[in-house]
DNA sequence: TCAAGCATTTATAACGTTATAACTGTTGTC
DNA sequence: GACAACAGTTATAACGTTATAAATGCTTGA
């Protein structure tokens, strides 16, 4: 490729099909005023010159920038949620116009800080992103902006587009595992407690051993966003007390790793002092050994699910007809 | 936010200034043709109005995007390879005018459509990428377009702008360490020979061995793009044939997982009968039990210097001088 | 005092596209 | 045969910015 190449305008294919700029627009807008006769010239010629269209210029022009924006949380929660969600966004958005742009907000700063600024300097016609609050003010500020917007995960507010993975069934299908197995004092490490899957967690954790009329301890003082050793640190002590839980679950791999960890340094052994079960994102997990009992959650479907459904909604569709729940599949 | 919120332009600025747009234009890019009376009252109205200049107008008229694309490889190759390498990027990229984009090629496509195509539509003014091969022809392809880019990884091409693990430093590590533990049959699991760094992995591998003048099996058909389960089968093979390898040698966490399984389920012992050293990427892995003993790579830091560095690029700089490679760093 | 020089500022045009309104030529109606 | 209606095409202007060239006003030197 030549330095001096120039990509070829609407300009060059008017003057190759013979027919005005506007004319051209037109034709490849599919515009049915224009002739099949005369779209099909220009878009022979258009295919012939290479034309493609100049996102900035139509972007200037029209104030639709053709871009979906996926804001990030700080890195680390769980293993691999970013890799898998974008893979998902990607392989829908591919062969679309539209393109992704990132944005990852700092663990200090307020997650408010680049939805306002995306939506404020129009930065994109559509907004993902991930780990919603019930009352979350994100989804709150976007509502209220008439900006297209996605989430994963729920949260209490006006009916808004959202993809979430059924937690609360979760809980309650490890609940059954482990009752299953002869459980009768389950613990569950809970995500941090402000987030909606984490509530609902707790609550299909809290409604299982109610029914089963047995132990259910929540710890208060867990978070996801704890840095592994840290939970290791604290289900270590907390293992090391009297009447220690003989069913675990644990909401992620990092949890699991965690709790394997101190579970096999105080000298316990995994599935006869007690038995773990663990949500798992990534299949390599199934040869984790020991074997960890494992409910699946898919992130690349999340993320396909919620590109689909960010362009219908910016195209229009209603955002309450965009939602779903996947069920838990259970892991082995 | 109303809906009916108009973002200000220059010529907002311009009016409540009282300076004329061109003017506006010069000082807020701090022409220093301007007087510095001038360019502080402008720069106090269009703070006061929350000016941010248009995208798509600067793009169209200057020819500039500001935007760095990140072309990924199909997922899941290494654990969390994409997420702590955005995370990197999107950390030096926060607070400069570049966003970053995101493209994902599929497993099938030629590596080389999305860089041509965001080459020749003029997508983005610097581009990322990873994986190289020795003769990787997105290099050259880049090279020739003169166009700006960074890779994670080497190539043997003119010179760029890379960063990149001294692979052949981990390998020459983990031969040490196992040769020290007295293991005398060694064995790399080593990703797919056609990238550079699987190239410099095994020369590590061979050197080391040869210089210990101990045995190095290096199988042919092992494959990091492999599924894991594949690793599985084929170590599992292996590891059941005569003379079989007393140390192992795995290039991520994927592979030792996998590798791991196949030992516990064979029966053997890790630590008598075989002996693991992994390449280690996420520090959750430092839990990990049976502890595994590993080399760090540090990915985020990699996606800053590579950020850092295509920023230069961009700006001028000369790509010969904006390398690095990063050494292994022992796990414990 | 006046031209030249200088420091600032500004008018104009252009980037490539599309929305609007205007134009052309044909058909159909009375 | 005049005119309305319509299908199809086009000229014009505008999106917000910056590069270029031109203009303004002030200072300086002879």
């Amino acid at each position: 490729m030549p330095s001096t190449y120039q990509k070829p305008t609407q300009k060059d294919v008017a003057e190759a099909s013979g027919f005005a700029v506007t004319t051209v627009s037109r034709a490849l807008a599919d515009d049915p005023l224009i002739a099949e006769k005369t779209r099909e010239k220009i878009a022979k010629a258009a295919a012939d010159l290479g034309y493609v269209p100049d996102r900035a210029a139509q972007r200037l022009r029209t104030g639709r920038t053709n871009v979906i924006a996926l804001v990030l949380d700080p890195h680390g929660e769980i293993l691999d949620f970013s890799g898998s969600m974008i893979s998902g966004l990607a392989e829908v958005v591919r062969g679309t116009k539209y393109h992704i742009t990132l944005t990852q907000h700092q663990s200090g700063e307020d997650p408010m800080d680049p939805i306002r600024h995306i939506v404020r300097n129009r930065l994109a016609d559509g907004l993902v992103f991930a780990r919603t609050e019930p009352d979350d003010p994100r989804v709150q500020f976007l509502i209220d902006a008439g900006f297209p917007f996605v989430t994963h995960g729920r949260t209490s507010l006006a009916s808004h587009a959202w993809y979430d993975y059924d937690n609360e069934a979760f809980a309650r299908m490890a609940v059954e595992r482990l009752y299953g197995k002869g459980r009768r004092r389950l613990m569950i490490i809970p995500p941090s407690a402000r987030y909606t899957f984490s509530k609902h967690m707790i609550t299909g954790f809290k409604t299982a051993v109610a029914r089963h009329r047995i132990a259910g301890d929540l710890p208060e003082d867990f978070d996801l966003n704890t840095p592994s050793n840290a939970i290791y640190t604290k289900l270590r002590k907390r293992l090391e007390q009297d009447n220690r839980p003989d069913g675990l679950i644990c909401p992620g791999e990092i949890a699991a790793i965690s709790s394997l960890a101190a579970i096999d340094d105080l000298g316990l052994r995994l599935g006869e002092d007690i038995d773990v079960v663990a949500k798992q994102t990534s299949p390599v997990f199934d040869l984790h050994r020991p074997r960890i009992d494992t409910i699946h959650e898919d992130i690349e479907a999340a993320g396909q699910f919620l590109a689909r459904a960010l362009l219908q909604e910016i195209n229009g569709a209603a955002p309450a007809t965009l939602q779903n729940l996947q069920q838990p599949r259970p892991g082995y």
